[in-house]
DNA sequence: TTGTGATGGGGAC
DNA sequence: TCCCCCTCACAAT
C-alpha cells in the first residue's frame, strides 16, 4: 500500500545491501517459480525505483519489476540498514511496506520463509521477502524501457525542470479533473491517495478542476510541493503532509498518523483551518477528501 | 472470532 | 464502472 516514498526507500535498501552481490533467487510460495530460475545466482547490479515501481537489474540484462500494490510488502532479514541512511543502526528485521516495522531477531539466517512468499532474495548477509505484490515479473531491458516511457515525472529522478515541464504540459492538455490526474501515473508517478488529497489542500485547490483550467503557475506549485512532500517522506519513512506545526505538534503528529494530515482520512471532522466538515466523496473509485470552504 | 476496508492498478465490459 | 488480485490492521461482535 505504499505511495512514492517507500518505494525509493526499499530501493535504496537493495542498494545498500544487494547490489554487487551475487543473488539465490526461489519462490517459495511457488508462483514465481519460473521467473525465480531465471534469475537464481545472478548479481544485482542495480536498484531503482520510479514512483511506485521497482526495478532490480541482475547480470545478463535481466530486470525484476515489482510493484506492491496496495497488499504487498517486503521483509528484509539479516544486515540492513534501519532508516535506509547510509551509516544508521543496523537491525535484524525489518518490515517495509507503506510503514516500516521493525522486528525481533528471528534468530536464525536466514529465517525460514513465512507464509505466501512470492520471492525470496538472498545473499550471504541479507534476505529479502516478497509478499502479495500486484506485480512481480522478469523483463528485458527494452521491456523495462516500455514501462517506463508509459510512466510520468518522479521528482527524485527527473531533472527538476524537465520535471516539472513534463508534468505541467501533461496536465494542461486535458479536461479531467485535477483530482483524479494528481492519481494518473503517467502524468506523475508516486502520488497515491494520501499525498493526492494534501496536495490538493495544501495548494488549496478544488479537486474538480478541470486539469486545462488550473493556472500554469499553481501547477509548477503543485509538482513543487510534491518534490517536497516525497523528499520528507524518504527522509521520515512516513508520510507527513502538515506543515506549520511546533515542534511538540510536530512529534504528536509523527506518532499518531491520525495528526499527520490536513483533510485525509477526516471526512466530516472540522478543517483544520476554517472548521468546516471535510468532505468525502469518490472520485475515479477512490476516496477523496477535501474541504468544500478553502479549496476552491 | 469474524468482518471490513486500505496508501493500486490491470483488465473485462 | 466493476471485479479481481491476495494481505493485514483494526473494528465489531
Amino acid at each position: 500500500m505504499p505511495e512514492g516514498h517507500s518505494v525509493h526507500r526499499i530501493a535504496r535498501q537493495f542498494a545498500l545491501h544487494f547490489v554487487g552481490h551475487e543473488v539465490a533467487v526461489s519462490s517459495p510460495q511457488g508462483r514465481f517459480a519460473e521467473g525465480a530460475k531465471r534469475l537464481d545466482g545472478r548479481r544485482m547490479t542495480d536498484s531503482r525505483a520510479i514512483g511506485k515501481q521497482l526495478f532490480l537489474e541482475f547480470s545478463d540484462d535481466r530486470w525484476l519489476r515489482v510493484h506492491l500494490g496496495i497488499y504487498g510488502a517486503w521483509d528484509f532479514a539479516g544486515e540492513l540498514t534501519a532508516d535506509a541512511s547510509i551509516g544508521a543502526p543496523r537491525v535484524t528485521r525489518l518490515r517495509m511496506s507503506e510503514q516500516e516495522k521493525p522486528e525481533p531477531d528471528a534468530g536464525q539466517f536466514p529465517p525460514p520463509p513465512v507464509g505466501a512468499v512470492r520471492v525470496r532474495l538472498l545473499t550471504e548477509r541479507t534476505v529479502a521477502d516478497l509478499r502479495g505484490p500486484t506485480a512481480c515479473e522478469v523483463l528485458t531491458p527494452d521491456e523495462v524501457q516500455a514501462v517506463i516511457d508509459r510512466l510520468g515525472p518522479d521528482p527524485l529522478v527527473d531533472d527538476p525542470e524537465a520535471g516539472e515541464a513534463r508534468f505541467v504540459a501533461a496536465v494542461r492538455t486535458k479536461s479531467t479533473p485535477i483530482g483524479v490526474l494528481l492519481m494518473d501515473q503517467s502524468v506523475v508517478s508516486g502520488i497515491g491517495n494520501v499525498y493526492r488529497a494534501e496536495l490538493l489542500f495544501r495548494a488549496r485547490l478544488d479537486p474538480h478542476t478541470p486539469g486545462r483550467n488550473v493556472p500554469e503557475e499553481v501547477l509548477r506549485e503543485l509538482w513543487r510541493d510534491w518534490t517536497v512532500l516525497l523528499r520528507e517522506g524518504v527522509r521520515l519513512g512516513q508520510m507527513m503532509t502538515m506543515d506549520g506545526l511546533d515542534e511538540e505538534a510536530y512529534r504528536a503528529a509523527l506518532a499518531d498518523r491520525a495528526d499527520r494530515h490536513w483533510v485525509y482520512h477526516r471526512a466530516g471532522l472540522p478543517c483544520r483551518v476554517c472548521g468546516t466538515p471535510i468532505v468525502m466523496e469518490l472520485a475515479a473509485g477512490r476516496k477523496l477528501y477535501y474541504c468544500p470552504t478553502d479549496q476552491r
